[in-house]
DNA sequence: CCGAAACTGAACTGAATAGTTTACATTTTT
DNA sequence: AAAAATGTAAACTATTCAGTTCAGTTTCGG
């Protein structure tokens, strides 16, 4: 199937994330039982901790597994083609679907949640999650294209304001349960907002 | 001392909630026993439950009280005193101060977390916080006042964005426990950032 | 096909914790 | 001061859950 350097995990390792991934992102890090991440898994417990040393360690290998799926996919908004508004407005819709996502809302609410007591999992959540996207962003603000069409004298600072233009209000109500995941539309019609507010700061 | 109508609820109820509300703070709602909080609060567990059903409607009276302290403040931002952009200003330093500050952080961490297993919560806490900011912003935007020197159509959208521009990477850091609570120069030089987004998007 | 490594299932340990109960003490009201 | 309301301390119930152990089974490379 896939030719990856396996490093002889062990058969059921995929097994064991998989399963561990559904039943964190059911669940939350308290809620999720290890017992039913076993059952979910299909493997037994005595397995999934020869794997891993304990719940945390289980839960910091399916972050970062989900970090690097992210990363993946926000590569592919680099593309340069296109008129800057364009760009912008194809990166706002992506990261729109990203952040209202069932999967990128439950990573964000465990990481929240646990920071204060699991340090670390702050820690590596904000390094590979956001500040990933943040320095992938700020990359694009710097670049030739950009510094050419936009006036842009601290990337940093201009990436971080298009990244919390982006997350609006919705995206609390989403967090906290109160509304559904928006239709295509509703992200379009914010996503011209972005844009519109980030071009009237920074354009021409 | 205070001459509120008590409501003869007896005479520990205070004490209750505000043992309640250092410990969930401190702790998470998770990791705050109902020990340690009858212990913090200096009341036995008995005491505790003839006040509260359970953990949960506890919980609940803390998030109450906590927002309503935090309503109070926030009303004192729509002074429509001085021009425009010093009035933006200023409630940009009064909306980051807020979110940096750890009881802001405590809460919204909290609910984030409960959001999911405990919808109620989640409703509670969007509608007596954000969403209550949310109102006061909007009318702030569109008053006499605002509609005579900034160009806003949607008063909604713009606190929308307005608010959004408050809450930065910066805030993302302190959420995952990467950054420590910033200091005035910091928050000053945020807020002139949020002013001058908002007054290329909406100023005349 | 054999032996080693990986896996299973189920029982077990030990610790936490929400919520209850009870017998007694203190405070407030009348 | 008596009565009524309120509070206390501590033991108790019942449950949940992380992590371990082990005797036996399956899988797979050589």
């Amino acid at each position: 199937m896939n030719a990856e350097p396996q490093f002889k995990k062990g058969r059921k390792y995929d097994q064991v994330i998989s399963g561990a991934r559904d039943v964190f992102m059911r669940e939350g890090y308290e809620g999720a039982s290890v017992d039913e991440i076993a059952r979910d898994a299909g493997v037994s417990k005595a397995t999934l901790y020869s794997y891993f040393q304990d719940k945390q360690a289980l839960f910091l290998a399916v972050l970062q597994g989900e970090c690097n799926i992210q990363k993946k996919a926000s590569m592919e908004l680099a593309c340069q083609e296109q008129d800057i508004a364009t760009a912008l407005h194809h990166m706002a819709s992506s990261i729109l679907c990203f952040l209202m996502s069932e999967n990128g809302l439950a990573i964000f609410r465990i990481c929240v949640a646990e920071a204060q007591r699991f340090p670390k999992l702050g820690q590596a959540f904000y390094e590979t999650g956001p500040k990933n996207g943040m320095v992938q962003l700020s990359a694009f603000m710097a670049s030739p294209k950009a510094q050419a069409e936009l006036n842009i004298s601290d990337p940093w600072g201009a990436a971080d304001t298009f990244m919390q233009l982006c997350r609006s209000d919705l995206m609390l109500q989403r967090l906290m349960g109160v509304a559904d995941i928006p239709d295509e539309a509703t992200i379009k019609a914010h996503a011209d907002e972005v844009v519109k507010t980030f071009l009237a700061r920074y354009g021409r």
